[in-house]
DNA sequence: GTATGATTAAATCGAACGTATGAAAGAAGG
DNA sequence: CCTTCTTTCATACGTTCGATTTAATCATAC
């Protein structure tokens, strides 16, 4: 509050308009009237619209990765060997952790990641950096190691399948909200759940050929 | 092919570049000159890009609802209690063999499928019909059968997760094609590996509260 | 005080969008 | 041949978009 830095007021009302209508869904317009700046700013201090975003998907990604690298360290720090649960809880908990700081609950940027994700404008196309790689290919190895007799495809198509389940769990939440979901509780249910689902997925025998 | 049914290239045309550019990505323009019609056709066929898009939604979507009813009646009428696995295989089945059909491999309507779930446009809220909801809870209840102890949320939570892993699989392939992943094979490969993945994952004993 | 570099303001550009309109073309029946 | 209904066509409208330009404002250091 004690600077309304235009820049930093951009990318919050971008990153808020971004995660509910979608990059095409977006106008500058609509984003400097939200952030209470002029029209050009975003001209001026991003270049254009698509930095713009890439700049907000870095934002939100980064911390995450960093998260799941951290975990991954101390977790290899500690045992060599570490349990299946283990090695989820540390891919997929900051995804759910990230997501809860910082904003109302944890929804508006879980819903941004899966935007980011699947968002089919053609510029979403390499906002997800190349550290992103870098982590999913440390876990592959670490799960490798705990889960072996899984083909590197197999396994690779495992740890797309958590990312999916963490990312796409609260979307359709949003776009229709049914009953009996309430949203405080969730959150954490809603982790716990996933570790369980993920856990035992993972662990599943290799499928035989 | 006897047939240039102007309506129907329509279609076609549309559900090829929604798939690929969203709804918002996709212009009346575009989806016209592939169609090899005129611009007022999507207007006096469809009413407007927003009809037309709901078409084809309901086009996709509405066999794979049936082969979903199908796949449970006919489980069902076999034995009252059937495995995780055979509910797996009959729910997420439809997923992979529809998409299969009818497109290149498949790959377009999966990734229609992950537009029409995924879409921020808000036209794209009401796509899915209430029969998607039916078959949803027609599979809650026979998933609630089969796995006594479960939670109505958590059954919830899990049932969307066989969505996801199978809504999201292919996406990331499209966007990144990693170079492990080769495409002739994966389409059969993708689903017995996630037939593995989501039978061991709803087998899981329930989250302790 | 004023020169300077950074930022914001207002106005505007050309392009693309979805939609509407009215004329032209075709098919079917009398 | 003429009428009637359906379908296609070319075109134009009004709006909104992202980007740009030019002028005004501000802080700060000389």
């Amino acid at each position: 509050m004690a600077t309304p830095d235009t820049r930093t007021q951009l990318l919050d009302a971008a990153e808020h308009l971004f995660a509910e209508h979608g990059y095409r869904g977006t106008s500058v317009r609509a984003i400097t009237k939200l952030a209470g700046a002029n029209l050009a700013a975003v001209g001026y201090h991003f270049g254009s619209k698509a930095e713009l975003m890439a700049a907000v998907a870095r934002r939100v990604i980064e911390p995450i990765n960093a998260a799941q690298c951290a975990g991954l360290d101390k977790l290899l720090a500690r045992t060599p060997d570490p349990s299946v649960s283990e090695l989820v809880e540390a891919f997929a908990g900051p995804l759910f952790d990230e997501m809860s700081a910082g904003d109302e609950g944890g929804s508006r940027t879980s819903r941004l990641i899966v935007t980011i994700l699947s968002d089919p404008a053609e510029e979403a196309r390499g906002w997800t950096g190349p550290g992103e790689d870098t982590v999913r290919e440390r876990y592959l190895a670490a799960f490798a190691r705990v889960l072996p007799g899984l083909s590197p495809e197999e396994l690779r198509f495992r740890i797309r399948g958590i990312l999916a389940v963490t990312a796409v769990d609260r979307l359709e939440v949003h776009q229709q909200p049914s009953p009996g979901c309430t949203s405080p509780v969730a959150g954490e249910a809603a982790r716990r759940w996933a570790i369980t689902f993920l856990t035992a997925a993972m662990s599943a025998p290799p499928t035989r050929t």
